[in-house]
DNA sequence: CGGGAGAGTCAACAACTGTTGGCCTACAGT
DNA sequence: ACTGTAGGCCAACAGTTGTTGACTCTCCCG
């Protein structure tokens, strides 16, 4: 192992990352299957067998192009009235600035990886961030369980399934119909 | 036209039907792509040209899966406690009996096709039943979008993802959950 | 200047896909 | 008995897919 401290900038880097976009833009657009290997090096604007030299197979790029984190805000810095708004704002800016989201919602519905993925990331990621507002473990499952049928159903209604009326509504209006229901699956009792 | 009022049982219809739930079923499983039209006949016990000539093409084929109907119950018969319970049950009911439902969100994640049937069910069975106890049109359709991001979002969770607290927890407790949730966007305010 | 490795292209393979047309079989009506 | 027709199977086509290996080009280092 040669040290590689400060850059290494093998001219290859470039490819390789534009190979993701370009993989993830395919993926959330047209879905696994759909998006071809051959139409993903067109996009990066090199030849296919050049995907499976970086990447070893469809698989396994799918696995890279999965591999990301949701950079959740801490709700331990915001007042109970603020975490709300601030939940989902992140999640419509995360699903606007790249298509990484919404390629994982729209490939999970047909890929058992990418589903087992969005899985690890309710367990490894939502469920620790409520963790730290919900002492009761069993609880805080739920809860993370919960938040996430309402989190995901709006990246889905919104931008997969482009429901018109879901579509239409502002973040801001969004924000403001959703905060009462993430409250009462934050901090809220059943019945 | 012959008239063919009191039973024309042809022989077909059986297999016709067979193909269909065949159909479904895969849909349901595998998605769009990955349910061969091969794998489908193999599931309905006959040759994969069979399908073609009853259904046109798979295209065809999948129009006529996704064209079903929500029953949805009716609200105005329902005290305002009882709605929101009686929804869930009948989404959860809904999916675990047959596996139309989840053929259809599965397919809709990648088949233009599905997304738009997807659409055409929420403006033509939710929103009519929501503007049942909502007379002001524009805000009966933003009820109905909501109410979508949470149903579709439990179904997604549930059914395709399968999140384990999701699946976990039992059709009471999610109703229990969700209640005030739909009741909120039933009939509150945003902020 | 020469060679070796990194970066990339090209052409092909084998498998699988939706789809088609020809052939067989059973049976209902005459 | 005969025949037409509906229901079904088989084999094949043409296109697309993931994947591979051989070949080219272009630097960089000695």
């Amino acid at each position: 192992m040669t040290v590689d401290r400060d850059v290494t900038p093998r001219r290859s880097d470039r490819t390789r990352a534009a190979i993701l976009a370009a993989a993830r833009e395919r993926f959330a657009a047209d879905g696994y299957a759909k998006a071809t290997i051959r139409a993903i090096a067109a996009q990066a604007g090199i030849d296919p067998s050049m995907v499976m030299r970086y990447y070893g197979s469809k698989e396994k790029l799918l696995a890279a192009a999965a591999d990301f984190g949701l950079e959740l805000p801490d709700l331990t810095q915001l007042t109970p009235a603020e975490r709300t708004g601030a939940l989902i704002r992140h999640l419509l800016d995360l699903c606007e600035r790249n298509d990484t989201m919404i390629a994982l919602l729209r490939v999970a519905a047909t890929q058992e990886a990418a589903a087992e993925r969005s899985r690890f990331l309710v367990a490894n990621q939502i469920e620790p961030l409520i963790a730290t507002i919900e002492p009761d473990p069993e609880l805080a499952r739920k809860r993370a369980g919960l938040l996430a049928t309402q989190m995901l159903g709006l990246a889905l209604t919104r931008y997969v399934l482009e429901l018109p009326p879901v579509v239409a509504m502002s973040a801001d209006e969004l924000a403001a119909w959703m905060s009462p229901v993430l409250q009462h699956y934050l901090t809220g009792r059943p019945d």
